[in-house]
DNA sequence: CGACATAGTGAAGGTGCATCACGATGAGCG
DNA sequence: CGCTCATCGTGATGCACCTTCACTATGTCG
């Protein structure tokens, strides 16, 4: 019983690893198509919603409009993005992408399934499911001690070199 | 098996999502601290260390080290650390925790524990095994991918409200 | 002593983020 | 219609993190 902490902080310690791995990795595979991780994120957002104005993705990444309006000027600079005017609000633009942002935002939901396919197929069934319960139980008790945890959607990519 | 692709996709995105809630809830906790994540990080790793040359420092933490320089100052600023000059080495300089830096880092410590035990605290034996094992393994592919694993040790606090 | 490596920092620049102020536009109401 | 008020986007400003390059002060080796 008294060894049980250690286990639990060595548990967190694994968690905390697989945190930092996977943000890694996620930067530098982004990195690697001209991205940075709050610009992909915008790119996944409006692939999700489809052509939006800057504020509902301001809301959307939880970020100010002012920021939108930067995140969108890269875009745009970098052909990921266009800016149009909004057929009925001419005080909203309407973020588009382009032929170049559909593709690789594109690819990057395929590296994204890619990804967890290396990760899970040759795993036993019963594994998997064990994993899933002991994930869904450590979510719900993170919910339970009053984390916040309405932090948006799972975030983009992380597709490694398998793209 | 031709659901298996959904199936891990969604396992994924379980993950990410505790990327997300984890690392949001830990710079949450950090900031009313008076801490960002990166001074937060170098205050963890001189934990680990002892007193260290900005150059150890910046090797652990794998940015430049003129980040560093930056991020001491900070926390020389705020009443972490405090600059000594090295004992034989009249180029570098001994970052130290103050006193103020010990206690802090010390209560990180003490709430990660506490985390850790809340998270984990009541969760049945044999699924609490699972769980490990099944990150292990998550970890383990991770690595095989030729994912960069070297990404330090575990990070710093998630307290939450815990302290 | 001289060549070279190392520790830390100034300068300059890119990115992400925030707040405040402001112009342009939409919308409700008298 | 015209006034008021809310909303959309953006300029200005400022903070934090991070990088590279240049440079000084030292240490080290031959």
């Amino acid at each position: 019983m008294s060894d049980s902490p250690r286990k639990h902080t060595e548990a967190l310690g694994r968690i905390l690893e697989l945190v930092v791995v996977l943000s890694d990795d996620m930067t530098t595979s982004l990195a690697a198509q001209g991205l940075t991780d709050a610009r992909a994120h915008l790119l996944w957002e409006l692939h999700q919603r489809g052509p939006s104005t800057q504020r509902v993705l301001a809301d959307a990444l939880r970020v100010s409009p002012r920021n939108i309006t930067g995140l969108v000027d890269a875009l745009v600079a970098t052909g990921f993005v266009t800016r149009e005017p909004h057929p009925t609000d001419r005080r909203a633009t309407l973020v588009s992408f382009t032929e170049h942002g559909a593709a690789v935002t594109a690819a990057m939901e395929r590296d994204q399934h890619e990804f967890a396919r290396i990760l899970f197929a040759d795993m036993p069934d019963d594994r998997f499911a064990c994993l899933m319960e002991g994930l869904d139980d450590v979510l719900a008790r993170l919910r339970a001690h009053g984390v916040s945890v309405e932090t948006a959607r799972t975030s983009p990519d992380p597709g490694s070199e398998a793209g």
